[in-house]
DNA sequence: ATTAATTTTCAAAATATTTTGAAAATTCGG
DNA sequence: CCGAATTTTCAAAATATTTTGAAAATTAAT
């Protein structure tokens, strides 16, 4: 396979993967495009290789830059913004985790707590039930959240690596 | 709070959460409703209850069924079909896990294998950059395919539990 | 076999999201 | 400070997704 196929592939089904992962196509595919991008790239360029609008761009990478994925680069006697992703993908999926957890999960645990607190009698099949599922929500929220932060913290880490596999 | 009143909230609020999962509102909508129901549900108690079309409960009640996540339950003497949904969280987790990786992480991997053979000089800069985003792609899909694989084997382990937290 | 209850399908309508592009705002060199 | 280059904004247009509802298919009781 040729390098530009290759390329093509690869910020398509990134971008493909991108919406089952609640961010939209073209915000996941310029991401694709910085990551093999060997030098940082400019509105410009990424409007050329993408064949999108300029303002598409520019909220698209402004969310990226909102993700910690994508920064702001300033290269000496150029007018021009350039911009570049992070390419270490422990540190990408990290700072992923981060984010989300932040944005999803932590609100998420809150309103449980007090969903938890429902007034009625726990004899109330109605009221059980509905505890019991928020309870259960609460107690795997919990442990996702100890699992993420060692996906976080560890990165390559080779021991943890070994660790788990002996839970497999 | 009232359980009426909470019972909203948690429907909205799962509904919304799906949303960023990749998931539509309504199918999430949907199955809030049976996890926190005591009894199986019927088509029509889920139109009445989230205020939808007959083709749409049965439309979501299908997905939901694929992820295994729901299943049909026959009530004797009873012509209607009723669903309930699996109300154990840690096996709603693992269910949801194991299809996302089924149907998301396993062709990524498969693809990345392909595109990490691309042809090229690996001295050219462009062809470096693209085979080391491609396998570091594909390194940190098999550390996470482990981690999930340890989330799934392991449920509620308390043994593991303890153990991860020595890891943050 | 007939029929009434129930489920399923799917084209069209409604809604939601994404994209565009031109105008406004900002930045910066001279 | 001026003006050209560049970035940002955002209403309108384009596109994509979701929802509806009625017709078709299926099911099961009589």
């Amino acid at each position: 396979m040729k390098l530009s196929e290759a390329k093509q592939q690869f910020i398509s089904t990134w971008g493909a993967m991108g919406t089952h992962w609640g961010i939209n196509r073209t915000m996941a595919q310029v991401h694709a495009l910085l990551l093999i991008a060997p030098d940082p790239l400019t509105q410009d360029d990424i409007m050329a290789q993408l064949n999108i609008s300029r303002g598409n761009v520019n909220m698209n990478i402004r969310d990226l830059i909102d993700w910690g994925l994508v920064d702001r680069v300033l290269i000496q006697g150029e007018r021009k913004e350039y911009f570049t992703a992070e390419k270490d993908i422990f540190k990408v999926a990290t700072q992923i985790i981060k984010e989300r957890k932040k944005r999803e999960l932590d609100p998420m645990m809150k309103l449980m707590d007090q969903l938890s607190k429902v007034e009625g009698d726990r004899r109330d099949k109605e009221v059980k039930v509905f505890v019991d599922t928020v309870t259960g929500i609460k107690k795997f929220g919990a442990h996702a959240n100890d699992m993420l932060d060692v996906v976080v913290k560890s990165d390559e880490n080779w021991f943890l690596s070994t660790a788990l596999k002996l839970f497999k």
